[in-house]
DNA sequence: GGTATTTGACCGCT
DNA sequence: AGCGGTCAAATACC
């Protein structure tokens, strides 16, 4: 537990200085850095929520769509896909991942698992290879989990992710994409002796698909800027952190958009992320 | 030295 | 025959 107790007051520290940072204002005005420090907050909180749920909640794999469930009308398979559904084996899940930076590379959302990369290929008519992963565990329980990460041609700002097989293992963090709880941690550190107060809000937003939304905004210069432009919005994950107790306004606020595609979008929102 | 990643080759399915 | 999935040797990284 203390182990995750640093993980978020590691967090909590980033953000502590993405605000000082935006009281300089200097670092504030590029949106570079900006997004930068969003996503990697984004990613510090995530794993932080991973490992906690890995303790409240028992084992339990992604909760996905189902292979060969009809797909969203937004969302239409191309060739290379339609030819790789006959070849899918019964029993795979696909979802739609939102990308995120960690430094130069592009990655998707980590899902909570620790993966071993054991080949990459290139896709007759996709632009980019898909790379094949395998639980990390796998020699040492034997875990037969793997999964598929393809970026999307028309949209590489987020990745198809395709799971097979079971997680036997125990020692992985639960995913990320299990049915969402409302996470709120709040540390009331000594910080400037202001009692800065960090809060985490994750939650799963209702609402109409919308596939033609990009999946990550930075809060300046996108088109979605707030809450205002989320609704719509399916499978959001909100990050919020509000710092200081004379902020009359949010420091700054990161949207990070995971459409998930299929007939489930709407009918059950808590089982998105 | 151990572990992870890369990449060409091989195999099975359609 | 073409393609996707996996293997395994080579390489990189810590």
């Amino acid at each position: 537990m203390d182990q995750i107790l640093t993980q978020i007051l590691d967090a909590c520290r980033q953000a502590q200085d993405l605000d000082r940072s935006l009281r300089l204002s200097d670092v504030a005005l590029d949106p570079d850095f900006l997004l930068a420090t969003c996503e990697d907050l984004a990613a510090a909180f995530h794993q932080a929520a991973a490992a906690l749920r890995a303790r409240v909640l028992p084992f339990e794999p992604p909760r996905v769509e189902q292979q060969g469930a009809q797909l969203s009308p937004l969302r239409r398979e191309s060739p290379s896909e339609r030819r790789l559904s006959k070849k899918r084996k019964k029993g795979a899940v696909t979802r739609t991942v939102p990308a995120v930076r960690i430094g130069d590379a592009v990655v998707p959302l980590d899902d909570g698992y620790t993966w071993r990369k054991y080949g990459q290929k290139d896709i007759h008519n996709s632009k980019f290879p898909r790379s094949y992963y395998r639980c990390t565990h796998k020699s040492f329980y034997g875990c037969g989990a793997k999964k598929q990460v393809q970026m999307l041609d028309d949209d590489p700002s987020t990745f198809e992710v395709t799971y097979r097989g079971e997680h036997t293992c125990q020692t992985s963090t639960t995913p990320l994409f299990i049915p969402s709880i409302p996470v709120d941690v709040e540390n009331r550190g000594p910080v400037d002796g202001e009692g800065s107060t960090v809060q985490l809000h994750l939650q799963a937003m209702a609402g109409p698909s919308s596939s033609s939304q990009p999946q990550i905004h930075s809060w300046l210069g996108g088109e979605n800027r707030g809450p205002g432009d989320g609704e719509g919005l399916s499978g959001q994950l909100q990050l919020q952190a509000t710092a200081g107790p004379s902020s009359s306004q949010p420091q700054f606020q990161s949207w990070l958009g995971g459409e998930i595609r299929g007939p489930g979008d709407g009918e059950d929102p808590s089982a998105q992320f």
